[in-house]
DNA sequence: CGTCAATAGTAGGACATCCTAGTATCTCGC
DNA sequence: GCGAGATACTAGGATGTCCTACTATTGACG
């Protein structure tokens, strides 16, 4: 939804010359990128979010359904849930929470360690999983707007942005 | 915060092979895509909200202050600006709200238009854009945490998603 | 075995973003 | 002119993310 009408130019190469023009040319490229990023960020998602709305879902909690459907165990304790998924402990907290309350998830005391909570699928959760992931395959992993060619760097390019930020 | 210890994998490789191992592989590849840009958005604005900390701006509010900075005329309205940074109207509301209770921007009622607000830099206002730029360029912009080829490819390759989602 | 640091999770608060809805103003056609 | 539709902005609500701080439990060390 943001520009009604498409705007008659790029505005990251708006910037860019803007930067350029004022001597910053060093970091026109860089400041390119992390504008480039924001939006592209901010359209994907809302192309996702489109999809998942009508399940009662968002991205965030999708992908802690599909964490747990694809772990070995049948349940996983909220720390490593926030670990995989690379977000703070409070996120899983609120995602847990409203996955919790929609009944696709269950909250279960760690057998051994008092300290831990495990939580794991419903059987609607994982019904929900999977019908979600159809959608998503369908409507937007299949079809992301660009060429695989460009896929592919895309994926190499952020794989080396995400290791240098320690990410694995 | 996302990982004190980075994790043994990428996630994003992991995740790709189970959706091979479920038979979508078709849509491996724009998944992983998706799951990445991700990331990398959280990885970006992380650092780059760090640098703005300080001045007690965000990132959105510093693409408003260097919007109207660029600006050709003295004052936007409020339209434009959410046209060029290509956000929700209301998120303009809530950009100029905080950046007018601090100073920076200043609204005043269109000459001509009753409908219309106009937004213009104040004197800190200016100020603040300045070194904010200062800031970031040192430490993101010119050091965004990739060759400089990855980053020129990175700006192309978005640049398709955004013209193909109809950005301009 | 007792204190103390580390770990797991949650509560409350700040922000940004979007959506829906509502008010005010302008424009255009009859 | 006058009324219907378009346009500009804001209010209120939902979500996700992070941060700081707090509680509870564990584990390690003297």
């Amino acid at each position: 939804m943001p520009p009604q009408q498409p705007l008659p130019y790029d505005p990251v190469a708006e910037a860019r010359r803007q930067w350029a023009a004022h001597g910053w040319s060093q970091a026109a490229g860089g400041m390119a990128a992390v504008t480039s990023l924001m939006r592209a960020h901010q359209i994907v998602l809302a192309r996702v979010e489109a999809v998942l709305r009508p399940l009662g879902v968002t991205f965030a909690r999708y992908e802690v359904l599909m964490l747990l459907h694809f772990s070995r165990s049948d349940a996983l304790p909220m720390t490593i849930i926030g670990a995989r998924l690379q977000v703070h402990p409070t996120s899983v907290t609120n995602a847990v929470d409203r996955l919790e309350r929609a009944g696709l998830v269950a909250r279960r005391p760690h057998p051994s360690d008092g300290r831990t909570t495990l939580v794991s699928l419903t059987d609607d959760g994982r019904r929900l999983a999977l019908d979600a992931t159809d959608r998503l395959n369908a409507a937007v992993f299949r079809a992301p707007g660009m060429p695989d060619g460009d896929l592919a760097v895309l994926v190499d390019v952020l794989a080396g942005l995400r290791r240098d930020a320690g990410d694995f």
